[in-house]
DNA sequence: ACGAATATGTAAGTGCGCTGAACTAACAAA
DNA sequence: TTTGTTAGTTCAGCGCACTTACATATTCGT
């Protein structure tokens, strides 16, 4: 459901349809179906899709030579007529890479089946790597995770911080001194394998959306570490914004008489939300929970305009479960329902995630199987 | 570009891709092409789209046939070759008719052709009418708008206040007393013509984005009136929201300890920024620049976050020149740009629209124009 | 002045993907 | 057994865009 675009594989610019882009597009639509409700027949794909059985058959039969579905034999309950043939995605047909790049002091990876489970991880220490050498260091982790898998490889996802345009370059990433680093196409080019990458928010949303999201209305996902950043997903799909850097809120200021802030403004998210600076309140004494709940309310505060227009559907905070699941999330539920229309806070729903620390890995799969298989 | 479904046809639900719709995306294209750069020949239809020259030519007589477009003559600048045959739409070959609800005290609509001008117009006072005294009186300004032209009419788009759904009902309009009212279908049902439907603010944000935004990157109108709303266009599309809520900010809270609102909350951003308040305001005295300037400040404050995290690209304001477009406007501006990260701002303009209180009007035309021939 | 080059637009034939109708296969109920 | 129902396949046909080929109209070069 990503706009992005594969590196590794020229599309055609323009907007026009061919019978092939048709005939990709019922494929989809079929893996879709079976990605998310599971194993189905052919005459049940025809029923929900609107295609009719002789070219589900069809299409099923090729990605069946594809490997990338299986028949699973007949269903145990009987009804009258012929039992149906169940077909399911087979989820260790092909693997996909995940990396996130999110954590300062390692990269870590893993081998990720169809149906978003790791299979493998691996990790490598930065040990202070920056610039070419960090890009090194990415190049050996995806490398040792092809080598970690005996399928064959549908692409590779990254999860990288700061800034990344549509095709897949850094364009700016100041804890790995990345600037316009074209990180997508010197993965593809060394490896022959399609390669996407996103910002680390930006892949969290599409993990949370894919496998921990409820519904299809706007989502957002707000990730809570070393530093604040966020994802949307509205309409279904992956919001880049104007430059590609739609998410970056947390250089937003709340509070003007606030901290001072390494960016030069003051009071910007980050000097209340980041987990280090949270921990160092905390550590500082005081009651935690009235400390965690005054930070939960001017994030609501912030996030009360956001939640607003854009009528969200669900907002998810992401990062350590101990500091943010309690006094903190109740605070921001209560101070953005205080501050928006009814209309606004009916449907929303505020939560954690229940994916942890995997959202980014597998949200970068998600970012491979949307884009490869137009399965999301 | 919307996702507004038209009233008054169905459309095949699921997202089987047929033949057909091939042929009306491409028709589409050619269309949005002409109506976007202007005349041009087959042969410049075919570059420009990819299609070979034979299928354009096909699809341009076809669309030739229909009226909507319609042969120019060749160029006066002569190059090599033969020349060419430029074919441009018919921009009066088919009216729209638009009407906009967004007045307290009157309807107004107007006959727009293909190429968003306005042909004619028409009002009638609202007099207090409410819920189906209402809907009878949207009914009759209908009738009597497509009585005023002798073309035929490409569908109704309407720019209602409140919330409304993506099949064209008024979920809840306060000042009309209309909840859960059908007004698309039942406009589509008594006078036989595709219907459109959707939030004020919406369709001044369609008609900005078609008619008056530079660039296609995020695209925010806040319409600043008796109330306050807001509509955006996302990735090319008018955000709905999960609820179809999208754009409701002028109940926000931006200052817990500002004047009491309608709506039971206290510091809404009506309660600063609507027209009403503002005037009265300015009129209790005190330094005018100074007023509107804290108001733009406070505007900023609440926008920043929006912005940051969407990333815009443009803000527009739209409402009464003479109170926006000064310090509110500037201070706003400001604001935002010192509450956010360079690379939100750098991309973004914050400026005021051009198009008046045509704004309404215009966007429910690119409703139907958006909505029936895929141009926008 | 006249052929060569260049560009536009049309005509005829091809291939692809989906469809409807008809058919076979496999079961339950009577 | 017979009847009815559902699953899946075969076959002919249709719609769409493509390729190839050509007629047409103009400028450029000599």
């Amino acid at each position: 459901m990503t706009q992005t675009s594969p590196v590794g594989r020229q599309l055609r610019p323009r907007g026009k349809l061919l019978q092939e882009d048709a005939r990709r597009h019922h494929r989809s639509l079929l893996l879709q179906q079976l990605f998310r409700e599971g194993p189905a027949s052919r005459a049940d794909l025809a029923r929900t899709s609107g295609l009719t059985r002789v070219t589900v058959s069809d299409l099923v039969g090729e990605l069946v030579t594809d490997g990338l579905v299986q028949e699973l034999g007949a269903p145990t309950e009987s009804r009258v007529g012929k039992p149906p043939m169940l077909v399911g995605l087979a989820a260790d047909s092909t693997h996909v890479i995940g990396i996130d790049l999110s954590a300062t002091d390692r990269m870590t990876g893993a081998v990720i089946n169809l149906a978003g489970k790791v299979q493998a991880r691996h990790e490598l220490p930065l040990d202070g790597a920056v610039g070419d050498a960090a890009v090194a260091l990415v190049h050996r982790l995806a490398q040792e995770l092809i080598a970690m898998t005996d399928r064959p490889v549908l692409g590779i996802g990254v999860g990288s911080p700061g800034v990344v345009d549509a095709a897949g370059t850094v364009i700016d990433a100041p804890n790995l001194a990345w600037t316009d680093t074209p990180l997508a196409a010197s993965l593809a080019d060394a490896l022959g394998v399609p390669v996407f990458v996103a910002n680390d928010a930006n892949t969290a949303v599409l993990g949370e959306h894919t496998f921990g999201a409820s519904g299809d209305g706007g989502l957002m996902v707000l990730r809570i570490g070393t530093g604040v950043g966020a994802g949307l997903v509205l309409g279904g799909s992956l919001l880049h914004g104007h430059l590609g850097a739609a998410g970056e809120i947390g250089h937003v200021v709340v509070d003007p008489d606030g901290e001072r802030c390494a960016c030069s403004r003051t009071g910007c998210l980050e000097t209340i939300l980041a987990v280090p600076h949270l921990r160092r309140r905390l550590a500082e004494g005081g009651d935690a929970d009235e400390i965690l709940g005054r930070v939960g309310e001017q994030l609501g505060a912030a996030l009360a305009p956001v939640v607003g227009t854009l009528n969200l559907h669900e907002l998810v905070l992401s990062g350590p479960q101990e500091l943010l699941d309690g006094p903190l999330l109740e605070a921001a539920d209560r101070s953005i329902r205080e501050r928006t229309m009814p209309v606004s806070s009916a449907g929303l729903v505020v939560r954690t995630s229940e994916l942890g620390e995997d959202v980014v890995l597998v949200g970068a799969a998600v970012l491979v199987l949307s884009g490869q298989l137009g399965v999301s």
